[in-house]
DNA sequence: GTAGCGGTACGATAATTCTCGTACTGACAC
DNA sequence: GTGTCAGTACGAGAATTATCGTACCGCTAC
């Protein structure tokens, strides 16, 4: 997989910097324990995988995702995310975009990934 | 890996059924959400990397890991643990000893078992 | 019988986490 | 300026989970 550079193209199609990543932790702090814990729970699986597998070229905000919940509770769970270490968060100006630290992950557990992509929701 | 046959073999080497299993779900009811909830914890990480790595012919009950941890909290942690489908326990007389569901792991979520023999519990 | 042992069940408290309403911010359009 | 829009921060109540004391059970040894 090609690594990310820094940059992103605009609607314009200018390159212009990434923001800085709000506050994470580093790839060699992620904990396996915290991240098994922020992934025991179906919304947060469920944005984790459609963040893999959906995902195209950009990054993607809360609304993407379509829930039907309260924006209150999605930023929780985004920020669980974010602090565990399984997703990187930017502000593009209004929006915050997210995208799966996929290299970390690979790097510091690998196999992880494809326990999330493989996971299909409870019936019912 | 060799299929594990339903007898056990006793200090006076003869080979006795194997007790029952206590009440678990079945390899198919396993859910991934349930196993991670379960194993966002550094003590039953511990109990099923030990299970894993220092486990040799027999199964183990709760007094041969050592945890300095009263009873009922033990007791709660492998009930938790058995629940998720994640150990088997089988009552053998006064002890009830347990092991990792091996092969309903590997089965249902391939590569969980070795992020779990990687783990390293934190420092401090 | 009694004692000891591995372990459970119950129950209470403490701690954590979930959910979500409300108020708010910062950026953009006009 | 005003409005709107994506999203946050705070805080409260509900729900879940952790921890562990106590009482108890069933088996074995004596």
């Amino acid at each position: 997989m090609a690594h990310l550079a820094p940059t992103y193209r605009t609607s314009s199609s200018e390159d212009v910097a990434l923001p800085h990543p709000l506050p994470e932790p580093a790839a060699s702090e992620i904990r396996l324990e915290r991240v098994m814990g922020v992934l025991a729970d179906p919304l947060r699986l469920t944005i984790v995988k459609q963040l893999l597998t959906r995902s195209e070229e950009y990054d993607h905000t809360c609304g993407w995702f379509g829930f039907d919940r309260p924006k209150s509770s999605l930023t929780h769970h985004f920020k669980a995310l974010r602090e565990a270490g399984v997703i990187r968060q930017r502000q593009h100006g209004l929006e915050r975009r997210s995208r799966v630290r996929l290299e970390d992950l690979d790097d510091r557990f690998p196999g992880l990934v494809d326990l999330i992509v493989n996971w299909q929701p409870a019936e019912g």
